[in-house]
DNA sequence: GGCGCCCGACGGACCGGTCGGTCGGGCGCC
DNA sequence: GGCGCCCGACCGACCGGTCCGTCGGGCGCC
C-alpha cells in the first residue's frame, strides 16, 4: 500500500493481470496461452489487459525479468556470508529452492519460458542467466581451490547442481507431500555430497 | 539439400517428416512450430505432410513414444544387469545421458512437450513417465535396502538425478566442447556421491 | 451542496494475419 | 490406366492487437 488510493488501484489491477500471466505461462506455456484466457482469469475483457500491459511479449519480459531478481537477490544474501564454502552451497541450493517455491509462477517464466523472449529481451534474459550460473561456477570453483570439494568439471557440475533445481519447477504441487524446507534441504545435501571429497578409489 | 543432418539424411518421407518435426519441437516448442515450417523443413508443401501423418497432436504423440521407447529400451538393458546396485544406477545415469544425447530430438519431445498431448495420448503419456520414474525409484529403494545408499526420500532423490539428467535438454549442444561419454560419466559419478552411504555426521 | 466536466478503467466489435486441416486435381512411375 | 505422392487453393477458427464508445467516480466551480 503507498496510501495513495489511485495508484493502489492501478497497481492491483495491473498485478491481477500480471499474476494471472505468470501462472498460465508457467502451466500452460506461453505460447499456448492466450490474451482471452489471461483477461478472463484476470476478470477483465481481453481489450483491458491492453491499459495496463502494451504486448504479450512486454508481459513475458517482465515476468522473466521479476522472477529472475526473485532469485538473484535471494541468492546475493547468500553469497556475503562468512561461511565455509560447502556451507555457502548447501545455502544457495537451499535458497535456491525455496525462492522457487514461494514465487513459482514468476520463477517458472524465467526458467521455463525464457526462449519466447525476442529482441533486447532475449538478449538481456541470457545474460541474466549466465550470470546466475556464474556465480554458481564461482562458488564451485573456489570451493575446489580451496580442497573442500573434489576436482571435477565446474561447468558439468554446476549444470547438474541447477538442473536438479530447475527441474522442481517442473513437480512441485503445493499438496504434493513435501514441504519446501525439506526438499531445500535434501536437495542441498545431494549438491554437497556430490561436490565434497571423500569416498576416493571410484 | 536443407542442410539439417537430422533431416538430409536418406529415409522415407515420412521419417523425414517426424524427425522435422521433432527438431522444430526440440527447439522452438511443439505450439511454437507451425505445420509449414515442418513441410518446409522436411522439403514438402504442407498439405503433404497429411499423405504421412493424421494431424500435429498425432505427430507429437508418435515422438514422444518414440523418445520414451528410447529411453525404456536403453535402461532395460542394463535393468538386468547383475551388478551391486550402486553400479546400476552409474549405468542407468550413464544409459539415460548417452541415449538423450544419441536421440535428441524425440527424447526431447518426450521430456519437454508431453504436456501439450490431449485425451488418451496424453494419459498414456503421464503413465509412461511415472513407470520410468518407478524403475528408478525401485533401484533407490532396493540400494538403500542393501545399506550401499544412506537412506533419505526415494521420491526426492529420483527427482533430483532426473532432474539433472533432464535438464542436459536445455543446455547440450554437440559443439559445447562436453563429450558426451564425459557428461554421462560425470553426472553418473554425481549421482551415485550423492546416494552412497559415508561422509557422515553432516 | 449541486452541477458539469474530465479522465482512467473497461469491453464489444473488429482488424489483418496465421493457425491446423481439407479438397480436388496434376504428375510421374509401374 | 491406375496408384502413390504431391501441391495450390481454400476453409473456419482463433490469434494478438486496435478502435471507439460507455461508464462512473473525483474534482473544480458556483
Amino acid at each position: 500500500m503507498t496510501g495513495n488510493a489511485a495508484v493502489d488501484a492501478e497497481v492491483t489491477s495491473r498485478e491481477r493481470v500480471l499474476r494471472a500471466a505468470a501462472y498460465l505461462f508457467r502451466t500452460k506455456g506461453f505460447d499456448a496461452t492466450s490474451m482471452r484466457e489471461i483477461a478472463q482469469l484476470a476478470g477483465l475483457g481481453k481489450s483491458s489487459l491492453y491499459h495496463h500491459v502494451p504486448s504479450k511479449q512486454q508481459m513475458l519480459g517482465e515476468l522473466v525479468d521479476h522472477g529472475m531478481d526473485q532469485l538473484t537477490s535471494a541468492l546475493q544474501r547468500v553469497a556475503t556470508a562468512d561461511l565455509p564454502t560447502t556451507e555457502r552451497l548447501r545455502l544457495a541450493v537451499r535458497t535456491h529452492v525455496l525462492t522457487y517455491i514461494e514465487h513459482r509462477d514468476s520463477v517458472a517464466c524465467f526458467i521455463q519460458e525464457g526462449r519466447a523472449l525476442t529482441g533486447d529481451q532475449r538478449g538481456a534474459f541470457f545474460a541474466h542467466r549466465d550470470r546466475y550460473e556464474g556465480w554458481f561456477r564461482e562458488l564451485v570453483a573456489d570451493g575446489i581451490a580451496k580442497g573442500e570439494f573434489r576436482p571435477t568439471d565446474v561447468k558439468l557440475a554446476v549444470f547438474a547442481i541447477l538442473g536438479m533445481c530447475h527441474w522442481v519447477v517442473r513437480w512441485y504441487r503445493p499438496d504434493g507431500g513435501f514441504p519446501p524446507e525439506k526438499i531445500a534441504d535434501d536437495f542441498a545435501e545431494f549438491a554437497v555430497r556430490g561436490l565434497v571429497t571423500g569416498q576416493e578409489g571410484g
